[in-house]
RNA sequence: GCCUGCAUAGCUCAGUAGGUAGAGCAACUGACUUGUAAUCAGUAGGUCGUUGGUUCGAUUCCGACUGCAGGCUCCA
């Protein structure tokens, strides 16, 4: 019998019989027989040692692939679940993917993992590796499968075994001593997944992802091609650490935490500089998109929010308070404070849209281990609107906010979004056919705007679909800011109506949207994106003016006065310290322009201009000077170069 | 909230195998009048997160609490 292998280049090749992914590499060089890791076989991924006995089209995955890392990373994990088992026997084993730039295996033990444990563990791992045990591909009957685990004592193995489609084969790999229930796809053997690995931390997650069931004990690792990736990623962590915004947060003086208001941020004079020209920022561009701003109570009775839903839905989040015998909350989110404003005088359909924004001051009582930073506060201020409008203006009020969403992307020098569309979830509000418009009018804006979007089935909230539009942190963690959803549940709850052209009463459809999310975060992953090298336009001082010998210090006062008469951010720095000290001082602080000061430039009327991130100097006239920096903030013109 | 770890001077960190602690930078004082990433000398600065316990004695060992870090869960 004759196999026909096919190509990605189309080329075709006859084997004698079946063939292995092993054996097709070999044939076409020894150089990609060292470097694969698995085939895809008809566009399923496949062992390079499993037999192809009928004609299929192939493509040969190699370890420096993003499939072939995933391969590898898989085989890491098991690799790790083998030496836990070799180390501590009693341990049970559960499930062990791979993720982003790693793996992680979840493990049910009494004992708690030490980080010392971590090491043994590792260390085992490469002796698994160097003993190049043979991985073999075995299908298993499932009740055998449910049985043989049962009788290990691997309870949770037993469990997922039971719970998997009844069509599914049944798939066992094996390894030395080692059996696991996987899928696959894995390296022929140990020894191929080398060095590139490491473990890197400790964690508690728990079975399944719910909360209710029991905590399993979480070990994460990193792994790569070889040693080189792998030491170019922990080098690229480093290096992220390094614009950690708390780090940065701290060595700017922009702002500080502590323990007695957790998760509130105390703004100091640089940070809140930024953080004003971010919200007069936005509350501009808001005007310019037709948006009125508004501002609305800090403190509302409870009753309000058991009306709008929030008491039950958010209960324990909530900040109460008592006084006189009548409870408040301090405000979760503004939505209802809206339609308060809404539901004052008659509207007409005349009115819609309504777009109503507040730079929303709210408070949450988040758990304390989800507290980050400024990233995640339990006081926070949201750059929130509502739009009251029609059922068929929610599709150009969405395309709308996309295009305003991007434009301020932009200017603050992010270009990379995350777009995810949610649908409807289970328990829900609304027809069908409601929804469906709905998420139709969602789904055409994001087409309409030619962007590439994921979708969350389900995942919508019980009052309507949503688009969520997040931004990646340094460390590639991706923090969502910007979101827009359509509710068709609140206006009516809280009575809010329109007269419509026939002169009826209708309820109006009410989109919750923001674009920063909450300003905190927002300035989070602003410094982060930049290493906290903001452009003028954010910096919290724009320009420093350091003297170099006192005789300068008069027209160096001038010079700042000027500065700051042309709506600048300056500083003078008259301390009688070297030039050398000022500058570098200043440069630490990522000053976008430093005008040093000697006796030449009071004789003159000029400045010695540095700019961040360059060493050079140009001496110019002071108009000069301001009339080129304010043309950059005007322009909100962002670093070319990118400083470290 | 749960799991693991951490908490020492304003900052970054060292240290004490249980006998109340140290560096660099910053601060303060003085000298120096300086030309583009750290001028020199001196001074001062700490209930070693809070709180119980063990001990003759605890910053160090054990427990609780608070906060922080990384996860889980949740979410702007």
């Amino acid at each position: 019998m004759s196999i026909q292998i096919t190509f990605p280049d189309g080329a075709v090749k006859q084997f004698d019989g079946p063939v292995t992914g092993l054996t097709i590499a070999d044939d076409i060089s020894s150089g990609l027989r060292r470097n694969a890791v698995a085939i895809e076989v008809n566009g399923e991924m496949w062992d390079l040692t499993r037999d192809i006995d009928t004609d299929a089209t192939v493509s040969i995955i190699t370890r420096d692939s993003e499939e072939g890392l995933e391969v590898l990373r898989h085989d890491a994990a098991h690799v790790m679940a083998e030496a836990v088992k070799e180390l501590y026997p009693e341990t049970q084993v559960t499930i062990g993917p791979s993720i982003e730039n790693g793996f992680y295996y979840d493990f049910a033990r009494e004992e708690a993992f030490t980080p010392d444990d971590l090491e043994a563990i590792e260390a085992r791992m490469r002796e698994i590796v160097k003993r190049n045990e043979t991985i073999e591909r075995e299908v298993w009957d499932r009740d055998e499968a449910i049985a043989y685990f049962k009788r290990l004592g691997e309870i949770y193995k037993a469990e997922i075994i039971a719970d998997l489609p009844a069509d599914e084969t049944i798939t066992v790999y094996r390894q030395g001593d080692f059996l696991d229930l996987c899928r696959g796809p894995h390296l022929p053997s140990t020894g191929i997944l080398r060095d590139g690995f490491k473990l890197t931390k400790l964690a508690g997650a728990y079975w399944r992802g719910d909360s209710n069931n029991a905590q399993l004990q979480r070990i994460y690792g990193t792994a790569w091609s070889d040693k080189k990736a792998l030491k170019a990623y922990l080098r690229r962590m480093e290096e992220a650490e390094k614009r950690d915004h708390r780090k940065l947060g701290k060595a700017m003086d922009l702002f500080h935490l502590q323990d007695e208001a957790p998760g509130s941020v105390f703004w100091h004079p640089k940070g809140w500089a930024v953080y004003q020209a971010v919200q007069q920022y936005m509350a501009a561009k808001q005007y310019e998109h037709g948006y009125q701003e508004i501002k609305t109570p800090q403190v509302v009775d409870i009753s309000l929010w058991e009306k709008s839903g929030h008491a039950s839905k958010f209960g324990d989040d909530m900040f109460t308070l008592t006084n006189d015998d009548r409870m408040y909350a301090i405000k979760p989110m503004n939505c209802p404070c809206h339609v308060q404003v809404f539901n004052q005088g008659l509207k007409s359909y005349r009115d819609l849209p309504l777009r109503l924004a507040e730079f929303g001051s709210c408070h949450r009582n988040e758990m304390s281990g989800s507290l980050h930073g400024i990233m995640r506060v339990r006081s926070f201020v949201q750059d929130d609107a509502h739009i009251f409008c029609t059922e068929e203006q929610i599709q150009s009020e969405v395309k709308s906010f996309i295009d305003f969403l991007h434009e301020v992307y932009a200017d603050f020098g992010f270009d990379e979004v995350i777009y995810k569309l949610s649908t409807r979830p289970e328990q829900r509000v609304g027809s069908d056919e409601v929804w469906d418009r709905a998420e139709q009018a969602l789904e055409q804006a994001l087409n309409d705007n030619g962007i590439e979007w994921e979708l969350q089935p389900g995942e919508g909230a019980f009052y309507g679909p949503k688009i969520e539009f997040s931004l990646k942190d340094c460390i590639g963690r991706v923090w969502q800011c910007g979101t827009m959803q359509v509710d068709f549940s609140m206006p009516e709850r809280l009575e809010a109506e329109y007269v419509a052209e026939d002169g009826s009463k209708r309820v109006p459809v009410m989109l919750h949207r923001a674009i920063l999310g909450s300003i905190e975060r927002f300035l989070g992953i602003l410094i982060e994106q930049h290493a906290g090298a903001l452009p003028a336009w954010l910096a919290p001082q724009q320009v420093m003016v350091a003297t170099i010998v006192t005789d300068a210090n008069d027209y160096a006062v001038e010079v700042a006065k000027a500065l700051r008469s042309a709506g600048l951010r300056a500083e003078v720095d008259l301390r009688n310290e070297k030039i050398g000290y000022k500058v570098r001082e200043h440069s630490l602080q990522k000053i976008p322009a430093i005008l040093c000061i000697g006796k030449r430039e009071a004789e003159e009327g000029t400045v010695a201009v540095r700019r961040f991130g360059s060493k050079a100097q140009t001496v110019m006239p002071l108009e000069d000077f301001i009339e080129q920096f304010c043309t950059e903030v005007d322009e909100k013109q962002l670093f070319d170069a990118q400083a470290d």
